[in-house]
DNA sequence: CTTTTCCATGTAAGATATTAACACAGATGT
DNA sequence: ACATCTGTGTTAATATCTTACATGGAAAAG
């Protein structure tokens, strides 16, 4: 039947990653490589797959493609974001409510999290989306005006949002940290924003890979001793971790 | 420079999503096909393209595809849908400000946008990455629960969100529509948001392929006479049409 | 200042993959 | 039993891709 053999192509092909006709059609002997393209063509439209010259290849498989090697050059430092945010994900309980910003240490965060009865607030369209795949989660997006550079939202409306909102756990992280001005970003409306998030949450969580620390930008949104935890990666300075235990700050 | 060049063409990927060797070799008039074959290559190796027949895409093109429940739906009528896109962004002006809904047709008119200075309101999260591409355009998004079927926000909350908005235009694409029962969609809550659009704009525009017509859909959020163009495909019944020219809108 | 080497590029032939067009058989509905 | 449709196969025509080799210019070596 052809319904059934599309499913198994669709299937190997997520397993292999890439097959070509030829692998395909030892696959499925008793029909002809023509049929087999036809099927290919079928499972593109519905966006399934992708096809290639020689065969296809899975969409999932291509999304691996692009977290790796591609990483290194466009955003820097992915090993250890995926890393801290892996950290993050495993702090996270069933039945609770966070918020998560729209960085791309967050987006990692995103892709790191269990698919648990949780809700996420987010700013963050890209993590939106991301986090929206998942079933079981829920998911609230903040409105805002869109900052191009980094696919978020942010306006002084976005906190009327927040008087109708309530989340236990904010997980965000900085462009920025010095001891002495604390964690910053560069748009003073995310920095609000994120000043909110700090009030309405009961415990924030800080996710900073060490690349930040020494950096300053133009808006601090939370000092060293606002935050409950602070998640990073193992080039954290020694010196600096001593200042967040000296404040009963769990750094992980 | 060869650098450059592939840079350059890594960008128009990006951008275009998809791009074949001719329209390329029409991009770079100056080199030959080969040359970028092998610059394709090369990206394909860094990971940051998949080579298919005929050219490449970017691999950020595919992560949008595979958005699953929403690529089944972004494949089916896309050429009525780019018809009817186009058609409706030619009627946009610049320095207006207009609500666009986050559906698939609502996706395509946002890609086909020009890139001039106006602002939209969207509840549609593809659509808002998509516009936030443009530089000289302003792009807000309203908040509110995530609708994982379709990517778009709704809730009673994003109602608050438009006490402070204003916008001249709405162009909105309906699930369904029959004479007697109007436009009409699958969410209450969007349902809601969306009349609601039709209170703050000056003019409502309906994009509405002919493959809706006579669809029901459980909730209905504009009447045949609440709208003042009707954007539509070629395959639109004639009687119908006299219908809304009838009530003075204008069926394009 | 020359010579060498290397790299990016171009050309064209040959190999490969894809599409298009037509044909056929079994299923389905009238 | 007839028409129709859908899935399939076959083949030729087409399009695309790779390979191999040639060229020219810039950097490195002499």
């Amino acid at each position: 039947m052809k319904k059934d053999r599309i499913e198994e192509i669709a299937e190997l092909l997520d397993k292999r990653g890439k097959l070509t006709l030829n692998q395909l059609d030892t696959y499925f002997p008793d029909v002809s490589q023509m049929t087999l393209r036809r099927d290919l063509l079928q499972l593109e439209q519905a966006g399934r797959i992708i096809r290639v010259r020689g065969g296809a290849m899975s969409v999932k498989e291509v999304q691996k493609v692009s977290s790796e090697p591609y990483a290194k050059k466009t955003a820097m430092h992915t090993d250890e974001k995926i890393r801290i945010a892996q950290k993050a994900a495993s702090l996270i309980e069933e039945n609770c409510s966070l918020f998560i910003d729209g960085g791309t240490t967050a987006m990692c965060l995103a892709k790191e999290l269990p698919d648990i009865n949780i809700h996420v607030f987010t700013n963050g369209l890209a993590v939106a989306i991301e986090l929206a795949q998942k079933k079981n989660l829920n998911v609230t997006m903040l409105g805002g005006q869109v900052m191009k550079e980094n696919l978020s939202t942010a306006s002084p409306v976005a906190k009327s949002y927040f008087e109708n909102t309530n989340f236990e756990l904010a997980i965000i992280s900085a462009s920025a940290f010095t001891p002495e001005n604390g964690f910053s970003c560069g748009s003073m409306v995310e920095a609000d924003l994120l000043k909110m998030t700090r009030q309405k949450a009961k415990a924030m969580y800080m996710m900073l890979d060490s690349s930040k620390i020494g950096k300053i930008m133009p808006h601090t949104f939370a000092r060293l001793e606002d935050i409950d935890v602070l998640i990073t990666d193992d080039e954290f300075p020694a010196d600096l971790k001593e200042e967040f235990l000296k404040r009963d700050i769990v750094v992980m």
